[in-house]
DNA sequence: CTTGATGTAACTGGAACTGTTACATCAGGG
DNA sequence: CCCTGATGTAACAGTTCCAGTTACATCAAG
């Protein structure tokens, strides 16, 4: 099946940070990371909770909250953004228990599942290899005509 | 999220052929098969279809017919088997295109499936590197107790 | 021709995700 | 000390996907 977008708006988000703060803004809003995913507020609020929980945002509370990058962005990688926001396996087993009654049903699911760990455990490995400094890097490579100067969002209207 | 639990399912059905062929017989219904699976035929038949235009198994139509291997089950990996039945990427993108007029939103696409791409390459590389017959080895030494003597399904009133 | 299984469409129930609204909670600033 | 603006989270709606199920046309061996 086609994944969920997890990872992908969790990555948005904090390439999005570090383009931010390279422009010298370093506290953002969840109304405004969500102009960028396009998105909804709660879901970036919900996607940050996580990031928090696992240390790489910080959250500021009260009258002039918002969100700031926790590390570097060049130490942090996709495994970390992956870990925080996603533990679902990416190979299910089965629905329902095969039959007990049948040799293959009895002893399958953990044959299968080391052979899944191994494929995780290299997909994980290749994850750990990007950074969010790498995304942001590739992502501003890829076209150079409009690019850096610009402001990072929409806020055409807003600021 | 949980990913589906098609792989599991195929891996499944063609080790248990695998099996069952090594007891002498090579010919079974989707029927047989939902039993050591415990799931519904057309399940089965909907999976199997796929492995068939895979060229992993061989059908035969009319009355008596079956499923057989089309191949020995030391030459099928698991990625011939995932190729078959779930052409699905294991990281999904945005649900809805990110704002174009963000550097972000308008460059990270290509950015985060190249990312994306190895990482799957990996898990695929792994993938590969296990066969039907060690699926099946593994699956039978897990459990020496009951092991190869039984018939491989419930078949106790049936047959 | 009879028979038994495949191939496939159509539908159901359930689960997961994303989006959305609503509201309690929090802390900084006047 | 309250006002303000944002967070944190519950609750719900709309989609989409998946597995299961029924139904039936199709096929080929005997």
């Amino acid at each position: 099946m086609a994944a969920n977008s997890r990872l992908t708006v969790a990555v948005h988000v904090l390439v999005w940070m570090a383009l931010v703060r390279r422009l010298g803004r370093d506290l953002v809003t969840s109304e405004q990371a969500a102009e960028s995913v396009n998105t909804n507020p709660v879901v970036l609020r919900r996607c940050l909770g996580g990031l928090r929980r696992a240390g790489l945002v910080e959250v500021r509370h009260g009258a002039g909250a918002g969100w700031r990058l926790a590390r570097n962005p060049d130490t942090i990688t996709l495994l970390d953004i992956h870990r925080a926001v996603d533990g679902e396996p990416l190979f299910g087993l089965h629905r329902a228990a095969p039959n007990p009654a049948c040799p293959i049903g009895a002893g399958i699911r953990p044959a299968l599942q080391q052979a899944y760990e191994e494929a995780e455990t290299a997909a994980r490995s290749a994850l750990a290899r990007t950074t969010v400094a790498d995304v942001l890097r590739e992502t501003l490579t890829a076209r150079p005509a409009q690019a850096v100067g610009d402001e990072p969002s929409t806020t055409h209207s807003k600021d």
